[in-house]
Parts: structure tokens; sequence; C-alpha cells
DNA sequence: GGAGCGCTGGAAAGCGCTTTCCCGCCACGC
DNA sequence: GCGTGGCGGGAAAGCGCTTTCCAGCGCTCC
């Protein structure tokens, strides 16, 4: 069992050259190495099985071929979209994605930069929603700051007032327009299920249906919070039920939750549209088959995945650079004229 | 920029100790170390913010903290809860993940494996369903072989021939009595949505859907092949509708592929339940709440990966573990008495 | 009282690789 | 003919850590 491993060594040893010209041959180095030493070393490194040791290359070189990515629950759509577009770039530069989950708890988020830093992640793609907590938001930051010291770049997806590379979309932008065709559909009143108070994507999607309402001349919403997760928008819109509001159309934050706003109407005996419309945000792909179709905010979710991916791996400047990625309405039949 | 790292030299230098103590202290090793020295240590390596190099750990100890995870599509829920289950319990034992996808294309998983030597990965969860096809198989079996020789553990979800631990779901005994239930509910005829061919799970699904059938004395159902995927059930749903077949009751071999199937026959006119019962596999949480609600066979499909990682984290004796995972029918909305 | 033992601390030899530095060789220009 | 420079090859010095081995110390036990 456990046969030792083939190193570089006996590679070259076979080969009857020096370590430094079987290195040179086995990672295109600069130098060259005449063609026949160079078709001995990789003869016989194929013949050998030799696979480069990882750990001593990254030592040597002081810089591995390790990404990492942060995310909440990779079993949220949201992340796993973003996933996809990160480890799809990643994988095609020829590097591994290290995945780590916070289960939105923001002091993980801190031990998995520390864990990434120890493994000298050359980049790390933070896709996690910021909270508005100044501590945990201090404590990121230094970690941030530790790990870009040591030569690691450091991507956000959505807000992040972080001095690192970003990729924002448009929440509050999304939000706004959203408000303004829901109000084209005759609305009135609106409630909102806003997801926890002190998230920034939250916020900002809130902030921006509250301004779209007030671009169409309409009262502000009732604002609901809860999680931000399918059981949130469940027990957020059980407890508009029960607030005998008399809103007609219901934005909750994220698809998500707009999923378990829906079921809870649906058990309630409001039918969508005809009693109340829904809309959401994100436009998550496989809830698109979903009846009644959710109205939303189309988010390019795995492209802004690559994006980020691609903000961090290629080294650009000292500048921390922000891509803007716009949220485009989408009306479906959740939504209905009032 | 970059300012160099803190090595475990400087801080032994700080504290005025030698290295082989300061590692010590770090990380608990056998020995044990005079409370002084080791509360100076710790306090300089704090002050410091000191994290070790794990590349450096790695090649030392010749072991690293990585754990692989192979999927074919981090967005497929199926594989995003899976993967939630493994970093799970990875993250309990304190190691790292590496999430790789395939895309379903074989030659990637044994590029990826092979990767994940180079990183001395210790364990590998693989989750991609396995193909018929023979070579393929051969070579994963000798990459699986490779990584094993160097002391790394693997383990497969879902049926595999390979010689490690596996776990393996219910597919037949799942896909079997669904099918009796259906039959219960009258019906007589019924169409397949049979995935690729080439497929394990699918043929498995499949297989036990038609042994049921049998056992109810009903004839074999039409079976209409297609990608593994929310399109492939999509269009052999239009093409079974095509067929006009007189299937009263369609079995999709994954709830993905339902999805899409029943987005067909809704463009189609065709009412669920009414006009066709549909069902799927798998029950994934994030289409629970579809309209009508999908009968389906839950998976514990989180449950799944934490096994997998459990068998592929704890050493275990030299025999392959097979740990099954029973399915169970669930019927919901979408299927009706015929 | 000395041999033997257990215990703590340090020196140093690796782990497998990269890369610098040096050496010998050849072609070239004066 | 000799200095120069370029080029391909090898020796060896690390990269940051772990771990073996040894030294020294204070005991206990004949």
């Amino acid at each position: 069992m456990s046969a030792r491993q083939v190193t570089l060594a006996e590679v070259a040893k076979q080969a009857g050259v020096s370590l430094a010209t079987a290195s040179r041959v086995l990672n295109g180095s600069t130098r060259q190495v005449s063609e026949e030493l160079s078709d001995r070393v990789l003869r016989t490194a194929e013949q050998l099985g030799y696979v480069p040791n990882a750990s001593a290359q990254a030592l040597a070189r002081n810089s591995s071929s390790l990404v990492g990515l942060v995310v909440h629950d990779i079993t949220d759509p949201y992340f796993s979209c973003i996933a996809a577009g990160v480890t799809r770039v990643a994988e095609e530069a020829g590097l591994s994605v290290v995945l780590g989950t916070t289960g939105r708890r923001p002091e993980r988020e801190v031990e998995l930069l520390s864990t990434l830093r120890a493994h000298r992640a050359r980049a790390v793609v933070l896709a996690g929603s910021r909270t508005t907590d100044r501590s945990a938001q201090s404590r990121l930051a230094a970690e941030i700051d530790a790990f870009t010291e040591l030569g690691g770049r450091v991507a956000c997806v959505s807000q992040a007032k972080l001095g690192t590379d970003t990729v924002v979309p448009g929440n509050r932008a999304g939000g706004r327009a959203l408000a303004r065709s829901l109000a084209e559909l005759g609305h009135k009143k609106f409630a909102v299920l806003g997801g926890p108070s002190d998230l920034v994507v939250a916020r900002d999607r809130l902030a921006g249906f509250k301004a779209g309402l007030a671009d169409a001349g309409i009262a502000p919403p009732v604002v609901i919070n809860g999680a931000f997760t399918r059981d949130g928008g469940y027990e957020a819109a059980l407890e508009l039920l029960a607030s005998k509001s008399r809103a007609t159309c219901v934005f909750a934050v994220t698809d998500v939750m707009a999923m378990g706003a829906m079921a809870a109407l649906r058990e309630r005996g409001v039918r969508v549209p005809e009693d109340m419309s829904i809309a959401g945000f994100d436009d998550i792909p496989t809830l698109r088959d979903t009846v009644p179709a959710l109205s939303t905010v189309r988010l390019p979710l795995e492209e802004m995945g690559e994006i980020a991916a691609g903000l961090v791996l290629d080294a650009g400047g000292d500048e921390p650079r922000t891509v803007r990625v716009a949220g485009e309405v989408v009306l479906r039949a959740s939504t209905a004229h009032n």
C-alpha cells in the first residue's frame, strides 16, 4: 500500500539528467533544454507516472494554484450559479477551486479566509453578501488585508466597501425598476418581504424598491423582515397575511424567498396573481419553470461569477476595480394588473 | 505590497525558543512543552499574526488538508445538495474542500483526479454518476488506483464498481417502488424519460421502474432517452407528445428532468395531473414548492454527501465499504388516479 | 552513590521542488 | 589568438515546516 510517490529526482536519475534539467523540462521554465534531453525526461516521466507534488511546487515558487470561493450556502441556487461561473474560469486557468461555506456566519468567513491564507491561495472570491455589523466588517477587512499583504487578490460579489475588486449587481436600480414596472400594472399598496435588516444586498434591493414606488407617487410599502431563505419567505408571508395588510402586490427580495412566500399564500388559499401579485429578484434558472412563472429581476449569476474570477485572476493594477452588472426586470405570470 | 509572510522561524526567534519548540507548540505534537515557553510562543505568534504555511506543512508531513469533491455541474441541485453535505463534514474535520466540475466529460474526471493527486489530497468524493463506457471507466479506475497508491482515499456516490467506498442510493428499489405506487393509482400505460442510455444511475432507475411495472402486470413503458438535464426532460417530453403515445403517466428519471417535462406539457396544453401524471426522482428541496407538487422518490442528498465524506475521512479497513441509502416514494399532486 | 529513566529543549536532516549561480562549450569579432 | 558573450547543463541553496536524534537535567531505585 501507499507506494512512495514518484519524485522529480527519480525521473531525473532514470533519465540520466540533473534535477534542474528535469524540472526545467517538466514545467516550461524560461530556460531552453535540448530536444534530446527534453524528450528523454518527458518519456521517463510519462513512463513512471510522475505527477509533481503541488505542495512542494507551491513552497518553492511561493505561490499556489488554489483559488478560494466563499459562499454562504452552496445549496442556494444563487450561490451555486455564481460558483459555476467561478469554477469554470478558474479551471480554464489551470487552477483549483477550494470551496468554503459560511452558513451565513460572519466569523466563519474570517476563518475561511485565514485557512485560505494558510494555503497561500492566490486569490479569493467572496460571494456572500455583507452585513452592516461594524465589528464583523472590520475583522473581515483585517483578514482581507492580511491576505492581500501576502500577494493574494480578493474580489467580492455584491456591494462591498472593502477596497477590493467588486462585481456589483444593480440591486438598487433593479429594485427601483421593478417597483416602477409593478406600479405600472396598477398596484397601489405594496408589501416587501425584506430579508434580514442588516444584510446589504437586502437593504439595497429594498431601498431601490422604495425609491421606485416614490417615483410613481406610491406610499411606502409595509416591510416584513425575516431570514434570507425559502423558509424566511414563507414565514414573512404568513406574517403579512396575519397583519391584514391591504397590499395587492408583494416583493420578496430574492426568488428563493418568493418561492417560500408563494407556498404560504397557496396554503392560505390566496391565489397568485389573482388575489396577490408577487415578484422576486435574481431570476434563478432552476426556478424558471415554476407555476405561476415568477416575475423578477434577472441577474446574470454565472456571468457574475466569471467576472469575479476574471478580476481576481488577471493581476490588474492596484486600484480596486468595480464591474457593475445590470438587472433586468422580467414580468411573468406571478404579477397581474390591478 | 506583498510583505513577506511571517514564518515559524521568526516567531521562534522573537519568542527566544528553537524552531522545534515553536513548531511543537503551534500544532499540538505529542511532545510536551513547558507552560512558560508555550505561552511565550503562543503570544508572539498571535502578536505577529502568524499563519502556518499549509504547503510547507503538507510537504513536511507528507499529507495535506485537502479533500476533493468532483461533480458534474454544481448548478444542478442534486450535486449542490451532496456538496453541502460533503463540505459540512470536511469543514468540521478541519479540512478544505476543493471542488472540481466535469461538465459530464469523463476525461475531465480523470484530469481532476490527477490534479487532486498532485495536491496530495487526502481523500476524494466522486459524486458524478458513472457511465457504462468501458474505456473511460478503465482510465478512471487507473487514476483511482494511482490516487490510492499515494495513500489517498476515494469514495463514490452512486453505483460504482471501482473497488472504492460507495454510497449507493436505492435507485433500482426506488424506481420499482415508485412504479408500483403509480400502478396502484390505476395507470396502465407508462412512459419513461430515461436520460442518457449509458448512465448507470439512469439505467438503474429505469430498470427498477420496469421491474415494478412487471410486478404489477403492466406492459413495459415507452422509453425516450435524452440529456440528464432540465432541457433533456423538456425535449424528451416533446418527443413523447409527438409520438402520440397513449401513456397516462410519465416517469422522468430525475426531478430536474421532470421539471423540464412539465414545462413542455404545459406549453402544449397538457394538464398535469388531469391529462397526464408525472413523477420524478430525487426530491430536490428547492423544487418542493412547485405547482403541482412533484411526486418523486426522496433521496437524502445532503446526508449522502455527509456519509460519503464520513467514509472517506475515517480511515477504515481495506475492504471497500458500501452504504445503502433507501429512497422513499412520495406521492404528491403531480400524479392522479386514473 | 551511580545507573537508569523520563522529560524537555535544541540542532539539524529532510520533505520535493525551483532557481540562482557557476562552469564548460562554442561562435564570433577584433 | 584571445577576449566576449550566449547558451545548455549541473550543483546546490533555499522555500517553511516536521521530526528524529541527541544533550542535559532531575528523579527514582537498587
